[in-house]
DNA sequence: CGGCCAGTTGACGGACCTCAACTGTAGTGG
DNA sequence: CCACTACAGTTGAGGTCCGTCAACTGGCCG
């Protein structure tokens, strides 16, 4: 990991994130204290058990949260993406890695000195402390899908949420219809989902079927509309009632 | 839900929580914001949708946050206790219902007289704060254990949980074996657990079987040795290789 | 006693996991 | 150019865990 000092002018989250509520002046303090890193995709950021010596906030990718299980499987526990904020812990040390899921740009701060910086901008503690509040909303969220649905409704889930976080590649003659380039694998989701990677490969062609999603390759989605991958995601029976098709004709 | 004003001197929690970093004069002002109320189990606290005008810190007894589903099953997706604090939202309405899991006591405080305090006291924002991640630590927890571990895992967990965060019962004889009194129905807990009652019923029942746990009546739960039941919690393989008895002695 | 509720236990079916075979794509090197 | 490998992804067959439905027990209260 090499660091790489660039001025805030080139960063695409300038004005978002932590920095959307500090004046210049104190930008310029806290641009003092960063230092901005790239990194390619797959690339270990801070392993569970390191010590917590630094802040993270995603300018640009995606990072997964990992937990790795004594058997060697992995769990992904959380996605930060930009603008957000990471590193935060109670110990001194994180109980869980950090890997880049995607090419990756980030400010790292150093815990000592950003602390200090926090106690004199309650602005900026106050906005870390609504990030933490959001993603604390999504985490339990999470449980509820994780929880009490099938793994149709929670594939559909999972793309209705990247759907809404991913920067948008839709094209402008179909408002309707949403483009997205999935970062992750199919291990990889279901390492997020509770799965394994057939069931949500055979949820995707399930999706596929009934027409909720186009499907031209593996990692290329189209949803030409969100109301219906939406009521997906909210169907609570787990049988397959909604599979339009034979068992409709029949009836 | 009846307001009855009594002394900090009473509360069970007098120098825990929030209280605890704030010093007397803060504290007979915090005092002067706050109601302190009474109410016994299975009462409602504020309902999913509402506004979210007041914050609560819990000085005795266990809080539910409940998420209730379309086909009307509910999922618990947090159980806040003493003394903890509760009702921060990023919006101004509530996403999840609060119900007393237990007879409870908490302090209700006004949410913008409150916001106005927090802002002369930055040590009982960063407590919260702290708090905040700390459910959000253990809120990633509880999705590795939705999404990766099975039925006896689960209840295992669960009691590991509960005993860690409950008030002891535990007599002075047995310094290792610890007692529970559960507040919580086999329902309750298959809500938390993303089971069924009948399961969570079967795996109380594997785990006495087992000699994990002593069950004299339903929720009353003795843990002879807290290190077995900590790896029941832990093994990742769903199958019932950890059920001692005949498939062993033929082995 | 009868009704109600929490809890237990059994039988059965379905959703998902496991194991496996196969396809398609990309990269490497002869 | 075409093997050859490596990996992501798809699809099928079979087994298992857990949900569903049901019957039963035990405690509590009027």
């Amino acid at each position: 990991m090499h660091g790489i000092r660039m001025r805030c002018d080139t960063c695409q989250v300038h004005r978002e994130g932590l920095c959307a509520v500090l004046d210049d002046e104190a930008l310029a303090q806290l641009y003092q204290l960063s230092r901005r890193k790239t990194l390619p995709a797959h690339n270990v950021i801070f392993r569970d058990g390191d010590e917590a010596d630094q802040y993270f906030s995603i300018t640009s990718g995606i990072v997964k949260l990992v937990k790795t299980l004594a058997d060697g499987h992995q769990h992904i526990i959380g996605l930060i993406y930009q603008p957000d904020f990471m590193g935060q812990t109670l110990n001194h040390r994180h109980t869980y890695s950090a890997e880049s899921a995607t090419d990756v740009e980030l400010c790292a701060y150093p815990r000592a000195a950003f602390d200090i910086f926090l106690k004199s901008h309650p602005k900026l503690e106050r906005q870390i402390f609504d990030m933490t509040l959001r993603e604390l909303d999504f985490c339990r969220d999470w449980t509820l899908l994780l929880g009490r649905k099938c793994s149709y409704e929670r594939v559909a889930g999972f793309l209705l949420m990247m759907a809404r976080r991913m920067p948008r590649t839709g094209n402008a003659q179909e408002p309707n219809s949403v483009h997205l380039e999935l970062p992750f694998t199919r291990a990889e989701m279901a390492d997020y989902l509770g799965l394994t990677l057939e069931t949500v490969s055979r949820q995707f062609s399930r999706l596929k079927t009934n027409g909720i999603i186009d499907l031209p390759s593996s990692r290329d989605i189209t949803i030409p509309n969100m109301e219906l991958l939406s009521a997906v995601a909210q169907i609570e029976s787990c049988s397959d009632a909604f599979d339009e098709g034979q068992s409709r004709v029949i009836a």
